[in-house]
DNA sequence: TATGAATGAGGCTTCATTCAT
DNA sequence: TATGAATGAAGCCTCATTCAT
């Protein structure tokens, strides 16, 4: 694949360039994003991203304050993504357990998407003080949300009881795992790992044997492991 | 505990500055980790790490040819670590999923400390392509010995059938996430968190319920969240 | 007031923009000079020229072409009003003095205005070669007059004998810092300041006591000091 | 004069090059006010200013924290040794009129150095705004200096009575103008131009004819004008 | 071994100006 | 005439690294 000519780009050369300002401010993200998760982002520069989409290193100017701010919006952008699915979750009621799987479910699918691995794979410490903190604020956010859960299924009765606290970390490390190991294109789908994970991840934690699926292991022959990309 | 002056460095002024080679060198590492990961390795200089040694950028030269091969010697700390984990293990013997809780004890162990978080938190792709290299051989190496066990652990009966492949992503994924959030001095020691993990994560694969300890859930009241540091 | 949006503008939104070319041309100068006074030429951008005007940067371009030229009519505005004002003297005649006061007089109010100002709060060197030495001949010639008001005045015995050469350079200089300090709206109005300077600047150089008027000290507590706003 | 090969740079070529580091701190800050007066602040940049001392830029940095730091130093420095001489004359004593014609002496010498030119060719508002508040008020100080000469004169009737307010605007403005036409090496010497201005500025207020000196026109054939460089 | 000093490379950002619509 | 978008040029600053002492 030619990283030159991503064929998403509202600047390809001889083309109309009149597309809308909010196409080109998202095509921007894009591919910053890909180039921040490819390359990390201090080792990433601007002239990187330009170059990809065809434009200079100002242009990018107009649609960003600057570098951290590009950073900041993908991080956004996977941040908000968990928490429309978080309100879902909480909208669709359910026993702890039930709640849970959604909630792990929905989770991979995000940590497979590049807004979603921007999450956990960029450092907030990149970001200003004050979109460090919001950040960091969300990430608390989702982790009472993994807590709550916990807690409801223990008092449900649909989760046996543990420590919420460890079971939360437990969880969200196997699956914010995902944003540095999934590769899409490989022969796992996103769907396939956040089905498997939902069950996984909460086989240890059902009161009872609650499966309704078989493990259904998959034979694949990847070459992958699991030490991610670092 | 002044970060300024570390009680470790052997150029603590107006001590005997005449130890051993191989002492200051160790002190610059251990400096060095200490400081990358608190301030992400691009945000740490040279400057930082020689200041909390007392000692000036240049000296550093001294031990480590540059940047980059102090992060290598990080890491490769915390893989060495790892590894001797491994071999001790293997030299045990024991059904599968007793050695697979035995790796997973004490990976988790070793995630708590500095060299071994390095292992996961800093970028491989900040190392030259040679050291790169030689650090993704031993990680897929560590994967791959996660997933023996877990075959062997199908094999000999002790585990579940089950993908030994998201099986190992899941639980290295929780492992890894351990270098996030662990802190050390806070209110989980790094025992507790490997006995923990070590049940935990092996819960849903035990062919039969095994555990020989409580859950113990330790009603902290720590503010700590699986969000991690970043 | 609000700064962004001056009551001149002929841009105002929902007004009719239909008016003169020139008068549209002006009001740029009007609004660039007092931005270019506010927050000096360099840090000032025609970007924050174009805001105050309710219009966009390029459409500046329609009446200037470029920054600097913006900048040359604004002093050239400047001199302009002075050679007036030294033409309508020379027409009038007089004794030196009579001249002098004159002069400094006008040229006092002249630096009260926002284009008088430009003439010495800017640097010729921001401005072409070209216009550069138009301003810098037109200063020099000012300044003859200076010199032959006060040498024309030793001549015809209304000045004393003295330095023509640093008398006009005393006398500019006074003058010129008028610029830096002088607020419209504050406690002293042009024409006192200007009253004011055309006797005390004469006071050492009359040749003898020929002062109309009292020194009227003006009791004012207001906080400004001859530092000027630099 | 060469611009390119001062004859004071410590890192003169093929020298050695290991003056005191005080020394060199100060030699950047004689050429660094030397061309930010030359080409004005905003179109000197720190590469003129390491060539002409035969250096890097980076080097500056060894010295300076930044661009503006400079600045702010040589601004410092006119103002530093403004406040020594106007501490001497204070200590000194005398009437009204002696202290004002002392401090006007002394105060359009320093006027014409450089670090003195810098206190008024120089614009705060590229400082700090700590920094530039420092000079703002130390600005405000030496003007309430001047006022409190006058009405000390007033009172000790060495001085006529008069708004001390627009004396001093006046007298200031005479002397700050200095640093913008004064040139050294012209046919001017700063003595020359201390002693005439602090008699010819303080005719106008003195009590009664206190000269001690004949006004010694200079018949100087200079081409200089009173209007400045700019 | 340790240091003060200097450098080279490179990144981010700003802004006057131009161009196509 | 006005605009949104894009660019080129340039400046400041940082930092790993080297060198002479």
């Amino acid at each position: 694949m030619d990283a030159q000519s991503p064929d998403d780009s509202p600047w390809m050369p001889f083309e109309n360039r009149r597309r809308a300002r909010d196409e080109k401010r998202e095509a921007v993200l894009r591919t910053a994003v890909h180039l921040f998760l490819e390359q990390g982002y201090h080792r990433a520069t601007l002239n990187d991203v330009a170059e990809r989409l065809n434009i200079t290193k100002p242009a990018l100017y107009n649609y960003f304050r600057g570098k951290e701010e590009i950073l900041f919006e993908c991080c956004l952008l996977g941040q908000e993504r968990v928490d429309e699915v978080i309100a879902e979750i909480d909208a669709g009621g359910g026993t702890g357990i039930a709640k849970l799987r959604k909630l792990i479910q929905a989770y991979a699918e995000v940590m497979t998407t590049d807004y979603g691995a921007s999450l956990i794979r960029f450092d907030t410490r990149d970001l200003s003080d004050r979109n460090s903190k919001i950040l960091r604020d969300a990430k608390k956010s989702i982790d009472r949300t993994f807590r709550h859960y916990i807690t409801d299924g223990i008092a449900d009765g649909s989760i046996k009881p543990c420590d919420a606290k460890m079971a939360a970390f437990a969880i969200a490390g196997s699956l914010n795992w995902i944003g540095h190991w999934f590769q899409r294109g490989g022969d796992l789908s996103a769907e396939q790992v956040a089905e498997e994970f939902s069950v996984r991840l909460t086989e240890g934690l059902a009161a009872r044997a609650s499966r309704k699926t078989a493990p259904a292991p998959s034979k694949s022959k990847s070459k992958q492991t699991s030490g991610g990309k670092r």
